[in-house]
DNA sequence: GACGTGATGTTTACACTGTACGCATGATAG
DNA sequence: CTATCATGCGTACAGTGTAAACATCACGTC
């Protein structure tokens, strides 16, 4: 029979989502660097062995997480142009690039994981790899239009979704490693890069 | 007597340098996340214990590392501007940021080291803490001169300056990270990244 | 010289980690 | 009923960071 097997008795996949549950919550109270698979176990109610009847190993499981972080970051960004993204002006790219910064705020934790060495190569994880990418398609794409409607300049958009996203991640880390002071929230802080980083990305002669 | 007693028969802290060195060497080969202490006492060809007469604790050892790290930065970038800070014009600031690249590109490990959560909070280690602003304030320093010279905006120049570091940072961490693809040496991927940047820095007017 | 002192290194020990292996259980297919 | 198979558990092992006790040896003071 080719039909995936099913226990009736109890929710499918209930210990698995169990550690994914109690995987957050740590991640969230330790850190990437000191989330241990056996307190995750601990912390699902289950002996230390169990996790691995769902994950291959203790990468594959904070890949799971890692994943779930970038679907959480594409949607956010995508609620900046609420509209869809062929639509999106110069206002909804701001809105875009501080809701990206406003996830990392929400879960620093998370977001540290997504881009920490522990996960070694996002690669070979496929649906990491998929996620990760999903969440930066809409970047290129909002660029793409606003260099239709001849506000960016030209170029590769892809070379300018770099430039973007080097902009957000760049100012995520060091705030996140403390590098930077200042008051305030995160993403008020950002505000006046999104200007620079705008200036920069304007066709020349606007 | 509050001399600093010292050994006669030996280099004095040759086992602290045995053990940076293989620091250094385990680094580069395995990386931050994998580098483990008892492996660079094995290294340096101590007992396991001996590196704690020289080293509080593996973090302290690392932040260690993570200093020459910054120390070697601020250096690399500071050959950028061979006839100082006070001298320096548009192509020299190209010069520096490449410069930043560069070192990534050279020590991959140890960049990754000095940002990477391995090292909890920069700001405990007093010396660490130091030299990582060294090699900061030198680009704040070339942003208020190109201020000054009419060349840059007008503003803060430690704003101009977090953005700069964003930018460098940003697109160094998703290169080491793998995030982005493209052939050639990082240094010549950076370039036209290096374009947008001074473009967005340039007064509104220029 | 003798002697205490303090810096340095080693050995041992403990709690903890990731994970390989084998067994128990219970739902399902035949 | 029986065989199978997904799922969970207990045990075991190598490796980790580091605390504690002990050994060694250069040095300052007598």
């Amino acid at each position: 029979m080719a039909q995936p097997l099913r226990r009736t008795t109890e929710a499918p996949q209930a210990t698995r989502d169990a550690c994914i549950a109690a995987a957050h919550a740590l991640l969230d109270e330790v850190g990437p660097e000191q989330l241990s698979l056996r307190a995750v176990a601990r912390g699902a109610g289950v002996s230390s062995m169990a996790p691995y009847r769902h994950f291959e190993s203790k990468e594959a499981l904070l890949a799971e997480l890692a994943r779930q972080g970038f679907a959480e970051l594409g949607a956010s960004v995508r609620e900046g142009c609420p509209n869809g993204v062929h639509l999106v002006d110069f206002d909804q790219f701001r809105a875009m690039a501080e809701c990206y910064v406003a996830f990392a705020e929400r879960r620093p934790a998370l977001y540290r994981l997504m881009f920490s060495g522990v996960i070694s190569d996002h690669r070979a994880h496929e649906a990491l790899w998929r996620d990760s990418r999903w969440s930066f398609e809409v970047v290129i794409a909002a660029i793409e239009v606003l260099q239709k409607d001849g506000r960016f300049r030209e170029g590769r958009a892809i070379e300018l979704a770099l430039h973007v996203w080097s902009v957000m991640h760049g100012f995520v880390s060091l705030e996140l490693d403390r590098l930077m002071g200042g008051r305030g929230s995160m993403v008020e802080r950002f505000r006046p890069h999104i200007d620079l980083l705008l200036h920069g990305l304007c066709s020349p002669t606007e």
